[in-house]
RNA sequence: GUCCCGGUAGCUCAGCUGGUUAGAGCGCCGCUCUUACACAGCGGAUGUCGGCGGUUCGAAUCCGUCCCGGGGCACCA
């Protein structure tokens, strides 16, 4: 590669990432960078996006994800393997029915039974290819390296083929049937709902005791949701229970009703809560169903699907909660009514879409059974097939995947897959495969699949799955998986569920990389109803992608949640400002990066090039672990203190000096190893430095770097520590003194090397002691360099003396620490000798330290 | 009820396989436009490491317990 020399300094004297981000991103894509290629023979990387909605337009969540996500598949890439980031969406079955629903009625004014299903599809697919799929110009915002030709969505023809398949093989397999259950339903969605579905939520309500029947055989029930006793059939006791063991297998008159229902005995009932005596309402309550499936008793449904009553009568069309007053007012009247407790505190179940309380409801609907499959999906984790990071995050998944339900995959909506079973006119039903005509006169079930569904395929029916393609036959397994912990149970653990069937027992992903929610400023989670919510495209426009990427990641550690503000955002900016400038310094000082690295290399140089090895060492070892706050902390810190605050600084000492040209190559690898190690952080900012200051074509399809430990230099580290130690000290003696940085100041130094002494001078400003130098300070380092100063004005003394007496204390407190250590036999008789030795050794020091600081209290004119 | 995570500088967080004077970024206070960079440089201040006990020569780090915050699961009608 021939280094272009750069056209004056190379580069305009700032960054402006609005203006070079669309078009470099575009120039990656159009030269294929990002398009996987199975012919590379290269070894495989493959991760699929969790695909985000269609409607959705691009959080701080989603940037969060895939900043970590294309740092990954960016730095794997670079490692030489043929990478695969596989883009896609969602189609948000309830989610986007909703909103194609509220669409038609503001345009058309119609409603949901004013279509045909097929009118409906059509409708909604022109509005989703109108509407939908913003996300997709966002993420390249953020600079997503994508293959965009392996783009899916969870209704294409492809997929549709994959749903189809798994539930006809499902269906043929046993796994999934149809069943008349208490399901969660959505009275406004008007839909059955899964159990993750659900969130349940502390609210006041009220619990109402009644009195059934009179007399002798009367009996008092408390219930939270009076309007149910429509339903009830019966009156569950302790079968122990004393108390009602004579009504046990006798009637009772049902209030409000002219119905008697049975008193029977069941385990279920907890006879120290309240009376004792339970109503069983089998069509609303899940455990009443269990009741009233133990005892046979009859399932009356008393509300539609809007959850208004259907029982003839008073409270006919009443909707559920107008019903509850009604009815707990007509009891009242009766003189039913023997205790109200309000407000009562209680878990209530809402509508994760919408909010709306839930109705359980006995109800016909698909499951899938999970049983098996669930034990496949806890055995894979446990076995170490998959690895779930952090670690600490296992638990909640076997917590989930241990515990599994029945899933209810079957929705009331139109836009999905619809169920591919079949009825005849005699009732007969038939599931048929994607290439199965069913026979005329059969009708489709009307239901669509819970949206999860089609994503638990996603890491293999994305790639073809159920044909063998070479895609499927190459990327799946795929290497990692990158998500939230919130999704664990929704996405990832039916993505094991379905994989591991599909698959014949091939894990979906290697690792699974969880991590946490960005929260605000305070730390709060993030909603439109708060407020709160911060939209990562803003900043992307003021600040540029790779500082709102940079942020992100800065705060990622494993599995935490994590706040962001724009303030922090600024601040990676900066960062990026002054990479932008070191390199800018490095192409005005004719820094390069062609001809081999000089074997043996001296002084700061060969330090630093120790320092980068080591980076680099550190670096891959924390991507093993995901750690990306690690990660950037780690360069972060490098860069800028480092390389620029120290290895720039004495560069510019040898760049004038014999070892210039060594100096020009070090500094040139110094940016150019930099450049690469940031790039899958910050892939902008970085590419337009590294094509400047190299030359090549691009960053994206450059190496990552090697860590090379034969640079390890100790002795090239200690002088620079010792550098380090000199100047920091006399900077402070200086400010402390009040004497400008700028001034400079004549003085000798003694205890110094040839090799350091410039540096020092250097750096310290300090001028040769030339004729009439005349010592009015001086000072002597911890590390034993006496430094004289001529200062023309007057010194502080009062200023130093108070510096060294606080330098005193400290270092008398750590000789008192090390000292009481030393005189304790059980420290001396125990603890390993390393330790002890080093004790030993800080006692000496700081003894020397306290002599050298009194010798320098010494030496101060008196006040 | 049960389980998990967290409580370290004003804020957000590292450190926690026990062993330098507990760190970073931002913020704050000084001094500087020193020719890559004021989106900067240099210097500085700031902590009963949630409380209390225990183990240990030694605890921010291990154990117990309590308090506070966040979350998961299950819920008694």
């Amino acid at each position: 590669m021939t280094a272009t020399p750069p056209e004056s300094p190379g580069l305009p004297s700032h960054f402006v990432p609005a203006d070079v981000e669309g078009p470099l991103y575009e120039r990656w894509v159009e030269r294929g960078y990002f398009t996987a290629d199975p012919d590379s023979g290269k070894p495989p990387f493959s991760l699929v996006i969790p695909p985000p909605n269609v409607t959705g337009n691009l959080h701080i969540g989603h940037a969060l994800e895939q900043s970590m996500m294309d740092a990954i598949t960016r730095r794997a890439r670079m490692r030489g393997f043929d990478t695969l980031w596989l883009p896609g969406m969602d189609h948000a079955s309830l989610a986007v029915n909703n909103l194609v629903e509220r669409y038609l009625g503001e345009t058309e004014g119609k409603g949901r039974a004013d279509y045909t299903r097929d009118e409906f599809m059509a409708k909604a697919w022109e509005w989703k290819n109108r509407f939908g799929g913003q996300i997709l110009g966002q993420m390249r915002r953020l600079g997503d390296g994508v293959d965009w030709s392996r783009e899916r969505f969870t209704m294409d023809e492809g997929l549709n083929r994959a749903v189809n398949t798994i539930f006809k093989r499902l269906y043929d397999d046993d796994l999934i049937y149809r069943a008349e259950r208490i399901i969660n339903w959505c009275p406004l969605d008007m839909t059955a709902l899964s159990d993750a579905e659900v969130e349940h939520a502390d609210e006041p309500g009220e619990l109402v005791s009644i009195r059934y029947g009179d007399g002798a055989d009367a009996i008092v029930v408390a219930t939270t949701r009076a309007e149910t006793m429509l339903g009830d059939t019966a009156v569950a006791v302790h079968p122990d229970d004393e108390r009602y063991r004579h009504l046990v297998g006798t009637t009772v008159a049902l209030p409000l009703t002219n119905r008697r229902i049975p008193i029977v005995a069941d385990e279920h009932v907890d006879p120290s809560f309240g009376t004792g005596a339970v109503k069983v309402t089998p069509a609303h309550d899940p455990n009443d169903f269990e009741i009233g499936r133990r005892h046979d008793l009859p399932m009356p449904t008393i509300m539609d699907e809007r959850g208004a009553i259907t029982v003839p009568g008073p409270f006919q069309g009443l909707d559920r909660l107008e019903a509850r007053y009604a009815i707990v007012a007509a009891l009242r009247e009766d003189g039913r009514i023997v205790a109200e407790k309000r407000p009562y505190v209680h878990a209530v179940g809402h509508c994760s879409r919408c909010d709306t309380v839930i109705e359980p409801r006995l109800s016909l609907q698909w499951w899938v059974r999970v049983e098996p499959l669930a034990k496949a999906a806890g055995d894979a984790v446990r076995e170490g097939r998959v690895t779930v990071e952090p670690e600490s995050m296992r638990g909640r998944y076997f917590q989930w995947v241990d515990n599994l339900r029945d899933w209810c995959i079957s929705r009331q909506v139109r836009w999905g897959h619809q169920i591919p079973v079949w009825y005849s006119p005699d009732g007969d039903d038939m599931c048929f495969g994607p290439d199965e005509t069913p026979p005329s006169g059969w009708t489709q079930d009307t239901d669509v699949l819970d949206t999860w569904f089609s994503s638990a395929l996603w890491p293999f029916s994305t790639l073809g799955w159920p044909d063998a393609t070479t895609d499927l036959e190459r990327y799946y397994p795929t290497t990692v998986l990158v998500t939230g912990y919130d999704i664990l149970f929704f996405w990832v653990v039916r993505m094991m569920l379905f994989g591991l069937y599909a698959m014949d027992g091939a894990v979906p992903f290697e690792t699974v990389v969880l991590h946490g929610l960005v929260r605000d400023a305070s730390g709060k989670k993030m909603s439109k109803s708060r407020g709160n919510v911060v939209d990562p495209l803003l900043w992307i426009d003021e600040y540029g992608a790779d500082a709102v990427r940079l942020s992100l990641l800065q705060g990622a550690n494993p599995g935490a949640d994590q706040a962001i503000n724009e303030e922090w955002v600024v601040g990676t900016r900066n960062f990026g400002t002054k990479l932008w400038n070191a390199t800018r310094f490095a192409l005005m000082s004719g820094a390069t990066v062609d001809g081999p690295l000089p074997a043996v290399v001296e002084g700061p140089d060969a330090w630093i090039l120790s320092r980068l090895n080591a980076v680099i060492a550190e670096v891959d070892a924390l991507y093993e672990r995901y750690e990306f706050a690690k990660i950037v902390d780690v360069l972060y810190h490098f860069a800028w203190d480092e390389v620029c605050d120290w290895y720039i600084e004495l560069a510019k000492l040898s760049l004038s000096g014999p070892t210039a040209d060594s100096t020009r190559r070090v500094l040139g690898e110094v940016l150019d190893a930099l450049l690469r190690l940031l790039h899958p952080m910050v892939p902008f900012v970085t590419e337009v430095l590294w094509t400047a200051l190299t030359g090549g074509e691009s960053l994206v399809i450059a190496d990552w770097p090697l860590a090379d430990p034969s640079r390890a230099d100790a002795a090239a580290t200690a002088d620079v520590r010792a550098i380090q130690a000199v100047v920091t000290e006399v900077r402070r003696f200086r400010s402390d003194q009040g004497v400008k940085p700028s001034q400079r100041v004549p003085a000798t130094l003694t205890g110094v090397t040839p090799t350091t002494e410039p540096a020092i001078r250097a750096l310290l400003r300090l001028d040769d002691a030339g004729d009439g130098f005349a010592e009015t300070a001086s000072l002597t380092t911890a590390s034993g360099v006496r430094v004289a100063f001529d200062l023309s004005g007057t010194i502080d003394v009062a200023a130093e003396r108070t510096r060294l007496t606080k330098d005193r204390a400290a270092a008398e407190k750590e000789l008192a620490t090390n000292s009481a250590k030393l005189g304790n036999e059980a420290f001396t008789g125990k603890a390993p000798e390393a330790v002890v030795a080093k004790v030993r050794d800080r006692v000496t020091a700081a003894e020397a330290e306290i002599a050298r600081i009194d010798a320098a209290l010494a030496a101060l004119p008196s006040a």
